[in-house]
DNA sequence: TTGGTTTAAGACAATTTAGTCCCAAAAGAA
DNA sequence: TTCTTTTGGGACTAAATTGTCTTAAACCAA
């Protein structure tokens, strides 16, 4: 089961890096990133791109370049990053398909999934790059 | 926001159709199906084919062919369909994508990845093609 | 100013998923 | 039997996602 694109997932990945590191207003090296994480350098560069032209990231060229936070990561939450990258209409799916699935006309797993997104949501708007980052930190969780 | 393949979701939708049928031992036609809920008759039946191998169910050519459950609706359950149609390794997965994601090293969504999974395999195991066809039958439900 | 480093941008290739098509095989009807 | 209908199986195409590569532009330091 999968919810995020690898996009979405290298890219939050690399945010919670980013966000875990000392000093915050240092740029972090996408390719020190890319390398540590085993992500592609070039994929990971266009995903942070997409980042950084949507206002979460500022970068800078040349020796000491890089990408940076925007605001203070207990301000980013998960929800930002995943419309970002998933689009906008992420939470307004049917989970059979159907392109106007609603009261009106609900699909057998209606009830289901509504709640499900809910939680989904609810969870994703709570969650910050700060709380994903904290046990990042502590060594006791890992990217 | 998705979490089953349009493989799956045909293959879902086709089940309750049949499911759906007043007489439960005529075969249902796959040409009928796949105009009724519009979805490519060729691409259907390589779905319904993977069922039939699978043993949900029977299927006979010819004329007044098609295919039938090989067993009452209340005894299918969605969670079987979808590990056949998604693969076994279903639930088995990070939410970042981490191979060996676990207690002895979790990302950092771990815990809440755990228990929307245990919803998800709870209310699949729970759900038969009886329920889900029911409200179909009513006129409640579209499919 | 020159050269090295690093992100930006966009073309390109590979892989996966989705969908199409053709023909064979089985079943029923004339 | 022979013809029609319908599923079986596999090759093929299309689209989306994922990943690679090349060159340009910006930045820094010598």
């Amino acid at each position: 089961m999968k919810v995020l694109s690898n996009a979405s997932i290298y890219g939050l990945r690399a945010l919670i890096y980013v966000a875990s590191q000392k000093n915050e207003k240092e740029y972090v090296s996408i390719r020190e990133m890319s390398e540590s994480m085993d992500i592609s350098f070039h994929f990971l560069t266009k995903i942070l791109q997409t980042l950084t032209k949507n206002g979460i990231l500022y970068s800078s060229r040349g020796p000491h370049g890089g990408v940076a936070l925007t605001r203070p990561p207990g301000q980013v939450f998960m929800v930002e990053i995943v419309k970002i990258l998933e689009g906008e209409d992420y939470f307004d799916t049917c989970f059979l398909g159907h392109p106007d699935c609603g009261i009106a006309a609900p699909c057998p797993m209606h009830d289901f999934w509504i709640n499900v997104k809910s939680v989904f949501l609810d969870r994703f708007e709570k969650t910050s790059l700060e709380e994903l980052s904290a046990k990042i930190k502590e060594g006791k969780l890992r990217l």
